[in-house]
DNA sequence: ATCTGTGCTGAACATAAGTTTTGTTTAATA
DNA sequence: TATTAAACAAAACTTATGTTCAGCACAGAT
């Protein structure tokens, strides 16, 4: 499969908006409200755009059929509507730091790797993001090495629950099950080979908290 | 949120259509193919059981807009297109019989508990069905009691592989790890407190492989 | 017997939405 | 400068598709 031929800006903005406008409301978008949602003068040149397109790989479409338009992934199959991908930002492993993951203004150039999650995840928590676990300080948790596992981000966690901590001074985070005990917090390997780590709790800065952990088979 | 009320059977096959309709082509169906599919003599008639099951809660319609059909969840939110669910046809542990499952005729009644998939998942395997795991003897392969496995059907499997196995002479099917070892299969529980079972290669029936290890966080 | 609501029929209607045509602008090139 | 093709604009056209309407048949209620 031969990359795909790039977009002129026009054409990305209508692909970024046909994306946008499938993930509010499931279903593709007319030409129309393509030409109003771009800025377009005409019908015609919505039309000639994914023309080009379609040529391209980039989308299929259904002729003379209402909202007809398919978007295609880099290996020419149609996507899934809900397709709900979650990137992922780094690794996390016990002792090694990961890049800093910018939760924000996540957009912009899709070069990360992405995982594909089931869509009431995304529904139930919002924003995720995904880490790829190195080491196996997470298998008592039944979580492996080469396992992937997807985090909503969040500030807080209840004692037990499986979280992405960040430790202030060692500037490092780490996958552990979270125990508040007074003003420290024990950071659980879950591992019975490995020790907890105690910090005190203003050193300890949950970022998320796992909700799902993919493996591959 | 009180029961929905109970389908005619016109509208019942009505909401079958659209569920194949969007699994098959991604978008919803008009009120035309709706009249086509379920042999309807007028699209007002669609239009008149389509107005009643949106009073009744199964679905939402975008007035004036082409192919405006949502369908809605049982809690009332839209389900997400690629919506891809796989029945728990019952539960599977060592030792222990699982009902027949049914792998074929399986439309009918919907009074199985479902699981949602992530869409590529389907997309990759075509069919699947799911099973409660009962007891922990795939600790050891990080499936835990509770757990959800989601298998392909298949009469085959390679060494390694994560199977559902049926043993015509005992009647009862396990989740085990499969090996061949010459006329003899190995099922490996991938528990070390558990022994593995020695079965003779005729006695022994693939139902299906593991694809996919559902857990509740 | 009359009334009323449901479920349906057949047709027509109105608008939404894909497609085409014709002409203009722009940028690269000879 | 003249030529050409890509890219766009404006409008018209055609089809697809949601919506409405006037009745009909029937069953239960009045």
């Amino acid at each position: 499969m031969p990359p795909l031929k790039s977009l002129r800006p026009r054409q990305k903005r209508i692909l970024e908006y046909i994306e946008r406008f499938m993930d509010e409301n499931g279903i593709p978008p007319t030409v129309r409200d393509i030409q109003k949602g771009c800025d377009i003068s005409s019908t015609s040149v919505v039309d000639y755009n994914l023309r080009l397109m379609e040529r391209d790989g980039y989308l299929k479409r259904r002729s003379e059929v209402a909202r007809g338009i398919e978007l295609l992934d880099e290996t020419g199959q149609p996507v899934a509507n809900g397709a709900v991908r979650v990137q992922i930002v780094g690794y996390i492993a016990a002792g090694e730091p990961i890049p800093a993951f910018s939760t924000e203004g996540a957009s912009a150039a899709v070069e990360f790797d992405t995982v594909e999650v089931r869509p009431d995840l995304k529904k139930k928590h919002g924003t995720l993001f995904a880490l790829t676990v190195k080491g196996t300080s997470m298998i008592d948790a039944l979580i492996d090495d080469g396992d992937v596992v997807v985090v909503k981000p969040t500030n807080t966690a209840r004692n037990g629950e499986m979280v992405v901590a960040w430790l202030r001074e060692e500037e490092e985070a780490t996958l552990k099950k979270f125990y508040r005990e007074g003003s420290q917090v024990r950071l659980q390997p879950a591992n019975s080979t490995m020790e907890p780590i105690y910090a005190d709790a203003g050193n300890v800065e949950i970022r998320g908290r796992v909700v799902e952990v993919l493996r591959q088979y």
